[in-house]
DNA sequence: CGAGGGTTTGAAGTGCATCAAATAGTGTGG
DNA sequence: CCACACTATTTGATGCACTTCAAACCCTCG
């Protein structure tokens, strides 16, 4: 499933790895240290990277491509539980409880990975406070982050779950219009909003009537957004511009 | 809301203190050091002990009773996250993002709580590496925790949330009958599975005639735990027993 | 052009919520 | 020890939201 690993080039990984939060502000030595046992590998579009409750001996910077974190259940449910975008860095949980990775993961398309050990970063851990400190605050991130997924996933109903998702897609400035285009396919958001296809088109549907929302394929028009958030935010705790995700 | 403050004892709180994960390792002088600046608070059922966005001062340790962590949204719902037994610390995570808790967090029952400062906090985390990473250790559980948590509500169905409730709640040895008192509320338990209190009633009843338990009130006896688990847990990603929770 | 996946639409079913009311349980004051 | 007030829990009837199964449509790509 795999492809080759590319041959890595130093300065390129050793770039991506210093822009990520859990390199933020640690000596150019250390992020060096790592770019040296880094190795470049590129995964076709359906590749596992890694299985739920595997042994775990890596972690990964996600340098191009998407990847979707989920859990499969003993019937053949899957949950996914994120789908991140390209500067992530995900598996280093790993490194703590029982050394097992938490859920799989999986390119959703051809994507490009550095693939670090997780002994480096224990040792890096260990030896440089700074870094437990980023680690400490991007682990407190993701706590954040999911403590609103829990929220969203208990109270939001679908059309709103969809809003909340578009919402999050145009951050950017206080602009009143966005013309968005969505990231992947809707059968994956779908996923990732914890609802079928079927209902993720007739909720876009009912989205665009109540909301003046306009939809041709993958191009999404918001024409208020302010109208907008006013139909989603109020099933949620925070309102729009919701706060900053990890 | 808050009840006086008791004559604190210096002993009993640094004997709560040694007891948490948060502390495991840590030299017996840093614990007396947290358990100086500790102050003992009595709350009364119902008393909120902070809320969501409020900037953080003081995180806390629980010694006695329950408590609840949840968010509102603006339409007045909430969205009970984690209902937290006695020896857990809670709040310790504003230390990091905006400094502000990220939910709400309520004594269900009269409870009593170490009120300990963030700072003391900050400091200790900076000067005591071991701390950090019990800290990150702590972190990544309620990661794990959470992640269970979106996979259970995304997937369960209610008679089988509550099945995973109970199972969770004899995780003792690998008995094949287990009798056990519900710690709270049917209506509380409810609403931390994320269900109505009447769903919760039909639930009960369902999983009852489906596995062979027998409620009686507060009480359940589990006459075959074999059997409830293999009703409950086809529809997640783990088996009975499941991990521990954090 | 045709195959195949993604997307939409329709019809019917299921599960949980809601509203309303009955019942059980608990603590209080008499 | 009883009656009352109040809350927790259960039960019934009904509605809405999401799912399921099935089929049509659409779009892209070989």
């Amino acid at each position: 499933m795999t492809a080759a690993a590319l041959k890595p080039r130093r300065t390129e990984m050793h770039a991506l790895l210093a822009r990520t939060h859990l390199c933020h502000g640690l000596p150019e030595s250390r992020i060096e240290e790592l770019a040296a046992q880094a190795a470049v590998k590129t995964l076709l579009k359906g590749c596992v990277v890694y299985s739920h409750e595997e042994e775990a001996s890596w972690f990964y910077l996600l340098a191009q491509g998407w990847v979707k974190l989920f859990r499969e259940t003993l019937d053949g449910d899957e949950a996914v539980l994120d789908i991140l975008p390209a500067g992530h860095v995900f598996g280093e949980t790993a490194l703590f409880g029982n050394g097992r990775y938490g859920a799989s993961a999986q390119a959703v398309e051809d994507a490009v990975v550095l693939v670090l050990p997780l002994t480096a970063l224990r040792r890096l851990i260990e030896e440089e406070p700074r870094l437990a400190l980023n680690m400490l605050d991007s682990m407190a991130g993701f706590r954040r982050q999911q403590e609103r997924e829990i929220e969203h996933r208990s109270l939001q109903n679908a059309p709103q779950r969809i809003g909340c998702f578009l919402l999050r897609l145009c951050d950017d400035g206080g602009r009143q219009t966005v013309t968005l285009h969505l990231p992947y396919d809707k059968t994956l958001i779908a996923a990732r909003l914890g609802m079928k296809p079927e209902t993720f088109s007739r909720a876009l549907a009912r989205l665009r009537e109540d909301t003046g929302i306009v939809v041709q394929g993958a191009t999404v028009h918001i024409g208020d957004v302010r109208r907008l958030a006013d139909y989603t935010c109020g099933a949620c705790s925070s309102t729009y511009p919701c706060e900053d995700k990890e």
